[in-house]
DNA sequence: CCTGTGACTCGGG
DNA sequence: CCCCGAGCCACAG
Protein backbone atom coordinates (compact mmCIF):
# COMPACT_ATOMS: atom_id res chain seq x y z
CA UNK A 1 0.00 0.00 0.00
CA UNK A 2 0.77 3.55 -0.46
CA UNK A 3 2.43 5.12 2.25
CA UNK A 4 -0.27 7.89 2.54
CA UNK A 5 -2.66 5.44 2.95
CA UNK A 6 -1.16 3.53 6.00
CA UNK A 7 -1.37 7.22 7.43
CA UNK A 8 -4.91 7.13 6.98
CA UNK A 9 -5.57 3.80 8.51
CA UNK A 10 -2.89 4.87 11.59
CA UNK A 11 -4.75 7.97 12.57
CA UNK A 12 -8.16 6.65 12.35
CA UNK A 13 -7.17 3.50 14.78
CA UNK A 14 -6.99 6.54 17.22
CA UNK A 15 -10.68 8.04 16.67
CA UNK A 16 -12.10 6.70 20.49
CA UNK A 17 -15.42 5.13 20.45
CA UNK A 18 -18.50 7.42 19.93
CA UNK A 19 -16.51 10.17 18.30
CA UNK A 20 -16.62 10.82 15.06
CA UNK A 21 -14.00 12.40 12.54
CA UNK A 22 -15.13 13.88 8.66
CA UNK A 23 -13.02 12.54 5.98
CA UNK A 24 -11.27 16.15 5.66
CA UNK A 25 -10.29 16.06 9.21
CA UNK A 26 -9.02 12.90 9.14
CA UNK A 27 -6.54 13.65 6.18
CA UNK A 28 -5.30 16.94 7.99
CA UNK A 29 -4.84 14.49 11.04
CA UNK A 30 -2.77 12.65 9.17
CA UNK A 31 -0.60 14.98 7.59
CA UNK A 32 -2.54 15.15 4.47
CA UNK A 33 -3.94 18.17 4.04
CA UNK A 34 -6.85 18.85 1.37
CA UNK A 35 -6.62 14.89 0.91
CA UNK A 36 -10.30 14.45 1.60
CA UNK A 37 -10.61 11.77 -1.25
CA UNK A 38 -7.95 10.09 -0.78
CA UNK A 39 -9.23 9.40 3.11
CA UNK A 40 -12.62 7.74 1.47
CA UNK A 41 -10.59 5.87 -0.66
CA UNK A 42 -8.33 4.38 2.00
CA UNK A 43 -11.28 3.36 3.62
CA UNK A 44 -12.51 1.41 0.87
CA UNK A 45 -9.63 -0.34 -0.06
CA UNK A 46 -8.79 -1.40 3.87
CA UNK A 47 -8.55 -5.15 4.08
CA UNK A 48 -11.46 -5.98 6.51
CA UNK A 49 -9.03 -7.89 8.68
CA UNK A 50 -7.68 -4.48 9.99
CA UNK A 51 -11.16 -3.88 11.21
CA UNK A 52 -10.81 -0.26 11.42
CA UNK A 53 -13.35 1.82 12.48
CA UNK A 54 -14.65 2.97 8.96
CA UNK A 55 -18.12 4.07 10.14
CA UNK A 56 -16.29 6.88 12.52
CA UNK A 57 -16.11 8.82 9.73
CA UNK A 58 -18.34 10.62 7.67
CA UNK A 59 -19.01 13.72 5.61
CA UNK A 60 -18.27 17.39 6.34
CA UNK A 61 -21.74 18.39 7.08
CA UNK A 62 -21.84 15.61 9.66
CA UNK A 63 -23.99 13.41 6.83
CA UNK A 64 -23.18 9.91 6.35
CA UNK A 65 -21.52 9.68 2.83
CA UNK A 66 -22.16 6.73 1.66
CA UNK A 67 -24.49 5.85 -0.65
CA UNK A 68 -28.35 5.06 0.64
CA UNK A 69 -28.47 2.14 -1.64
CA UNK A 70 -25.30 0.86 -0.81
CA UNK A 71 -25.95 -1.62 2.09
CA UNK A 72 -22.84 0.03 3.94
CA UNK A 73 -25.27 3.26 4.53
CA UNK A 74 -27.70 1.46 7.28
CA UNK A 75 -24.38 -0.20 8.66
CA UNK A 76 -22.68 2.78 9.37
CA UNK A 77 -25.78 4.02 11.04
CA UNK A 78 -26.47 0.83 13.11
CA UNK A 79 -22.55 0.77 14.21
CA UNK A 80 -22.55 4.25 15.22
CA UNK A 81 -25.93 3.76 17.23
CA UNK A 82 -24.15 0.93 19.24
CA UNK A 83 -22.00 3.14 20.74
CA UNK A 84 -24.63 5.87 21.56
CA UNK A 85 -24.18 8.11 18.63
CA UNK A 86 -27.56 9.85 17.79
CA UNK A 87 -28.26 9.23 14.11
CA UNK A 88 -31.17 11.11 11.77
CA UNK A 89 -31.63 10.70 8.51
CA UNK A 90 -28.14 9.61 8.10
CA UNK A 91 -27.01 13.31 10.22
CA UNK A 92 -25.52 13.58 13.15
CA UNK A 93 -24.45 16.06 15.33
CA UNK A 94 -20.92 17.45 14.55
CA UNK A 95 -20.30 19.86 17.37
CA UNK A 96 -21.58 17.05 19.50
CA UNK A 97 -19.90 13.76 18.12
CA UNK A 98 -16.55 15.18 16.46
CA UNK A 99 -13.41 14.28 17.36
CA UNK A 100 -11.32 16.57 19.23
CA UNK A 101 -7.88 15.51 19.70
CA UNK A 102 -6.04 16.39 23.06
CA UNK A 103 -2.03 17.46 22.90
CA UNK A 104 -1.62 13.59 24.00
CA UNK A 105 -3.35 12.30 20.55
CA UNK A 106 -1.04 14.84 18.24
CA UNK A 107 1.95 13.65 20.00
CA UNK A 108 1.42 10.53 19.34
CA UNK A 109 0.89 11.65 15.55
CA UNK A 110 4.61 12.50 15.51
CA UNK A 111 5.60 8.75 15.58
CA UNK A 112 5.52 8.30 11.66
C1' DC B 1 -1.26 9.66 -22.54
C1' DC B 2 -6.12 10.97 -21.89
C1' DT B 3 -10.75 10.46 -19.69
C1' DG B 4 -14.15 9.36 -16.40
C1' DT B 5 -15.23 8.51 -11.67
C1' DG B 6 -15.80 8.89 -6.83
C1' DA B 7 -17.68 6.75 0.83
C1' DC B 8 -14.72 14.76 -0.59
C1' DT B 9 -15.20 19.93 0.27
C1' DC B 10 -16.17 24.59 -0.17
C1' DG B 11 -18.37 28.52 -2.06
C1' DG B 12 -22.35 30.33 -4.88
C1' DG B 13 -26.87 30.81 -6.34
C1' DC C 1 -31.99 22.65 1.74
C1' DC C 2 -30.63 21.35 -2.99
C1' DC C 3 -27.81 21.60 -7.13
C1' DC C 4 -23.48 22.95 -9.53
C1' DG C 5 -18.82 23.85 -10.57
C1' DA C 6 -14.19 23.95 -9.38
C1' DG C 7 -10.32 22.09 -7.00
C1' DC C 8 -8.33 17.74 -5.90
C1' DC C 9 -6.16 13.05 -6.83
C1' DA C 10 -5.55 7.96 -7.26
C1' DC C 11 -6.95 4.59 -10.31
C1' DA C 12 -9.22 1.84 -13.90
C1' DG C 13 -10.05 1.54 -18.81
Amino acid sequence: MSQSTEKIWKTLQQVPTGKVVTYGQLADLAGLPGRARLAARALRVAPKEMALPWYRVIGAGGKISIPKDNPGFARQMELLRSEEVVVNNGRLKLSEYQWQPDLADLMWRLEF
